[in-house]
DNA sequence: TGTCATGATCTTGTACACAAGAAAGTGTCC
DNA sequence: GGACACTTTCTTGTGTACAAGATCATGACA
């Protein structure tokens, strides 16, 4: 087996990526390349090649000898974000309708159980609604569109995995998801479209409730599950991003 | 002014771009980065960068210690993008149709004229049918979209040109475009959405008919423009390209 | 105390050095 | 001539040095 191109860029890119979705690095949080090749133990090269492709996708910004940033919480951006992904999927789901037999079967066995086989617990279950999701879309076909939608389904997940907390979200999702695979089986596509359709934009205004203060609860949580019993010890940058903005 | 981030990386990668919708970067194409650093007068370290970039989006791979590679043509994925821009598309024009008053008088003053004033060039009216269907994606207001549309679109630019040697088909552009705009201004969603599909399958169709050699003669063509009368040259590594395989 | 100038420190952007390994070239043996 | 082993020459991946400039700390002065 050949080397990869570029390992080390690609696995800090990973686990960067990692630190934004565990709520390490929160919207505002300053940072130097330096900061997290030390962190990381290689030298700032390889940590370079992953900022500025996670720059490239949104996540980030850089200051000309300055620094980095995690770009502030944009809520207008993210329902731009909610209203690609229901384009997209409203084109997959048609496709899956015209279909004689949807290749769905690893989703019903998800999503179709009754209700004391249901997940409770709300890491897994948003875990399992974007595989939802992305399934739909590798379903219909088209690898590309399925590859986008992937990008901005990552892109949402900071504030889509919050809107998971109350059991009353979880039990819609299980609903919904449900109707949705039954009408994609009796190829009615107008319904099925109208359902996700309400759905997404349910989930994209729970997100609109999201606030900076749940994200740091997050991360103290976040944080406590790694460190159990010990205190809070900002760093001497960390503390500079106080008080975050929304934008 | 603050200096830009990057600034040499993101220079030399608008120009690799250039070279590749010149056709100076044919698919097949092997380079090396030093090649490149010196044409540019730079160091590999910014080459490096904007090389990544385009491999991220798809133009090049790079193979370990071994040199990089103009990826070579692969029409399904055209037949993809091309779908995910109908996808796009057609997403915003039922949102331009729901408008009282579509904002696309600049496309009206270029489109809705008598045959007499139409372009002929056909490098001319690709670009002003690029510029078109993006000027849609704009209106429909969805930035998010509208960056992924200008991107799909990039992508397929070196095919879609070469769709514009034939005066029917510049014909057919300029009198589907025309129809566009009317039904749009008339609300007519469904039959928008219709002329639409067909319009970008059509076009589709006649990529499909591109072939290598068509890109090896438009190569050629565009040498002689820069150096007139001089003999082609071709270096050690682009002999090496030949013979170029279709995927 | 508040403000401004100045110097020290930090940060990114670029160039360059070196290592591991792939590819190509060269000579030998049959 | 052809196959094979060996050497030489690239080529990328990574670490590091240095420069330009942004930021911060310090201290003088009103």
């Amino acid at each position: 087996m050949t080397q990869q191109a570029n390992q080390a860029a690609e696995e800090i890119y990973k686990k960067i990526k990692d630190e934004i979705f565990d709520f390490q690095l929160l919207p505002g949080d300053r940072f130097t390349e330096t900061e997290l090749a030390e962190r990381y133990g290689t030298s700032r090269t390889p940590v370079r090649g992953a900022l500025y492709r996670l720059k490239h996708e949104g996540y980030f910004e850089v200051q000309f000898r300055s620094g980095w940033r995690v770009r502030p919480f944009d809520f207008v951006h993210f329902d731009e974000l909610y209203d690609l992904r229901t384009v997209l999927e409203t084109a997959a789901v048609e496709r899956l309708c015209r279909l004689e037999n949807p290749p769905l079967g690893d989703l019903k066995a998800t999503w179709l159980v009754p209700a004391s086989r249901r997940e409770h617990d709300a890491r897994i279950v948003a875990a399992l609604d974007e595989a939802f999701h992305c399934r739909l879309l590798e379903a219909a076909g088209n690898r590309e569109m399925s590859r986008v939608h992937s990008e901005v389904t990552e892109k949402i997940r900071i504030v889509r995995r919050l809107g998971f907390l109350e059991q009353k979200r979880i039990d819609a999702t299980y609903e919904d998801h449900a109707k949705l695979l039954k009408l994609i089986n009796n190829h009615r596509a107008a319904d099925a479209c109208t359902l996700l359709r309400g759905h997404v934009t349910q989930n994209g205004t729970e997100a609109r409730k999201i606030t900076i203060h749940m994200l740091h609860e997050a991360r103290e949580r976040a944080r406590l599950l790694r460190n159990p019993g010990k205190d809070a010890a900002p760093s001497r940058r960390s503390g500079k991003s106080a008080p975050i903005t929304l934008s």
